[in-house]
RNA sequence: AGGGGUGUCGUCAAGCGGCAAGACACAGGCUUUUGAUGCCUGCAUUCGUAGGUUCGAAUCCUACCGCCCCUGCCA
């Protein structure tokens, strides 16, 4: 380890969080290398580049992390440019969304902003660059024809009948292919590169396209439009990009992406890079699938709390700095994996559990009424806001004769390890007093409707005065000042780890997990929790992290809504479900 | 005539010829007015398999096996 910090250059060790914990990964790596031969300057600019055709989830989150992380640490930039080369399917709601994800997520591109669209000037010079060289032609077989020429894995393409055409027929139909002379689909410009290539998209591929759709930026100035290949690369090295960071699907096209570039006079070589997109256990992240839960109504929108998608994740109630703490610990690879969704839920509850002010609500209320105690009183007890946090401070929280404790809590009949409530037994109502159960109430089913209990007046706080111990502290909301809430209880959308495996036959949506939505709405909570402001997380003491729903309005006359972002560990439920 | 990748603990993941990091999960224990948190302990004599090179191999060589991606005028 020693060793590994002395080779790591002097400028790039200071704000390189590699000082001990977390080690280099083979893109820092292979930058470190391009670094040490000088290449670009010896400068490091990457790039964030999001297609505006959907929402961003948290494999997004993966690539952000690392492209803004990998410029950080290199001390160089990183630019977020919206790859819209293919006006069918983007559109301006969805680069509005991308910009709050990411800024959500706390990057900052400053004021960096581009789009491919800015360049389709230049790209089509690049395009005409390549004609005059003899390096693209225009090509008229259709799309089916196309295919059959192209060949398959194992068999050459044949060369397209327009392979020869001169340079000034060329330039001709692509002027005259622009100038919207031509039908979409009929002509297209291909690269002239290989048609027995090993490679398939060596085989000549097809770098414009003729297609009359309305751009979100372009408006109707183009009927023609690049291709990914050819955008992609001669955007980054019109951005001075040096290192193009992509996914692993891409590798098969570096070849391309360096052709283009090898044939052309651009102002930058950048180097592309690719890395294992993640996958997550007991989710779906496919743009696709995405969309189809969406569509078909099987999920409340994009920003469903059950799904991976950053707005999703924002409403049920994970911090941007838990999703980072993620990110960085599922490491950077070349090997197709699935991260266990128990990390991302270990990474909330990490940075929850520092940050969440403790609150008391009961989510399943059983009346519990303490017969010795003065009826008509309340009283306030003081109670702390984070345990370990006196910064935090302490709030009052009003006590009366009849409370509501949870109903998990009380057990008539109690196996051996239950030491919660239970008839005879004394137990702690947190920062209040130690109670007895001495009687229940029950109705016509013989269901339990009240507990009634005796209070040790000694014991107000919590400890009492003998120094007694009891085994169980029970939360619990006073009945009398208690706000009525909806809690929402959400566990994730799946009930097998790989719903997106096709293996089994069956379609990932006949694997929605159906108590992955949980609606709760007599839920009583503690009068301080009616205050808590959108977007702040708060902890129900012994139950969870919960969030107020964003989508609900402020004024709403039904009370607060809850989400829960995650049950706190439990051994008791553990134990019991085995 | 195919091309490109990749195989290290249940899940991620370091390792780059000198004797298998770390995290999550899991299992125990201590502390605790949250069965939470925190703390401690355990958890790969072995690196897809088989050969070879070497004093020494997860690391080098050879062969085999498995898995992923590629035949959009999508990105």
């Amino acid at each position: 380890m020693q060793d590994k910090e002395k080779n790591i250059p002097e400028g790039n060790l200071e704000g390189c969080d590699c000082s001990g914990e977390s080690r280099v990964n083979f893109i820092q790596a292979q930058i470190d290398d391009d670094l040490k031969a000088g290449k670009n300057e010896a400068r490091v600019h990457t790039r964030f580049p999001p297609e505006p055709n959907g929402y961003l989830h948290i494999g997004h989150a993966k690539s952000i992390c690392l492209n803004f992380g990998l410029a950080e640490i290199f001390k160089g930039f990183c630019n977020l440019r919206f790859d819209d080369t293919n006006p069918s399917k983007e559109e301006v709601e969805y680069v509005e969304s991308i910009k709050e994800d990411v800024r959500w997520l706390g990057f900052d591109w400053d004021g960096r902003e581009f789009f491919a669209s800015d360049y389709f000037e230049k790209l089509y010079a690049y395009a005409v660059q390549l004609i005059k060289d003899g390096k693209a032609y225009v090509c008229d077989l259709s799309p089916e024809a196309t295919r059959e020429y192209r060949g398959t894995l194992k068999e050459a393409g044949r060369n397209s009948p327009y392979r020869e055409r001169s340079v000034a027929e060329n330039l001709d139909l692509f002027a005259r292919m622009r100038a919207g002379e031509f039908a979409d689909g009929s002509r297209v410009l291909r690269a002239k590169i290989d048609m027995a290539a090993g490679n398939m998209n060596m085989r000549d591929p097809v770098i414009y396209r003729i297609l009359r759709a309305h751009h979100h930026r372009t408006g109707d100035a183009w009927c023609i439009y690049p291709m990914y290949d050819f955008a992609h690369g001669l955007s980054d090295a019109i951005e001075g990009i040096t290192h193009s960071i992509c996914t692993l699907e891409f590798e098969d096209h570096r070849p391309l992406y360096d052709w283009f570039i090898e044939q052309l006079p651009v102002p930058c070589r950048p180097r592309q890079i690719e890395f294992a997109r993640l996958n997550l256990s007991y989710t779906v992240m496919s743009k696709r699938k995405l969309l189809k839960l969406v569509n078909d109504g099987l999920v409340d929108g994009w920003d469903d709390p059950r799904l991976p998608t950053l707005s999703g994740l924002r409403r049920r109630g994970f911090s941007p700095a838990s999703i980072r703490n993620f990110c960085e610990r599922i490491g950077v690879a070349k090997r197709n994996s699935m991260v266990d969704v128990a990390l991302l839920e270990h990474a909330v509850r990490e940075d929850l559990n520092r940050i969440a002010s403790r609150y008391m609500a009961v989510l399943q209320p059983l009346k519990l009424i303490i017969d010795n105690y003065p009826e008509g009183q309340v009283e306030e007890l003081d109670a702390v806001n984070h345990p370990e946090d006196p910064a935090a401070g302490s709030r009052k929280i009003p006590f009366a004769r009849e409370l509501y404790v949870e109903r998990d809590d009380f057990m008539e009949e109690a196996p051996k390890k239950f030491y919660r409530l239970t008839p005879g037994r004394e137990v702690r109502l947190r920062y209040a007093y130690y109670i007895r159960c001495e009687w229940v109430e029950k109705d016509a089913e013989g269901k339990v409707t009240v507990l009634h209990c005796s209070y040790d007046p000694q014991s107000r706080g919590g400890s009492s005065a003998d120094g007694r111990k009891v085994k169980a502290t029970l939360h619990w909301v006073a009945a009398p000042t208690a706000v009525n809430a909806e809690v929402r209880l959400y566990d994730r959308l799946f009930s097998e780890p790989d719903p997106g495996s096709e293996k089994d036959g069956g379609s990932f949506t006949e694997k929605i997990n159906s108590g992955s939505l949980v609606v709760l709405k007599d839920c009583k909570l503690e009068p301080a929790l009616a205050e808590v402001e959108a977007g702040v997380s708060v902890q129900f003491e012994r139950l969870g992290y919960f969030i107020p729903d964003n989508r609900q309005r402020p004024l709403s006359s039904a009370g607060p809504v809850f989400n829960r972002t995650v049950t706190l560990r439990d051994d008791w439920l553990k134990s019991q479900s085995k």
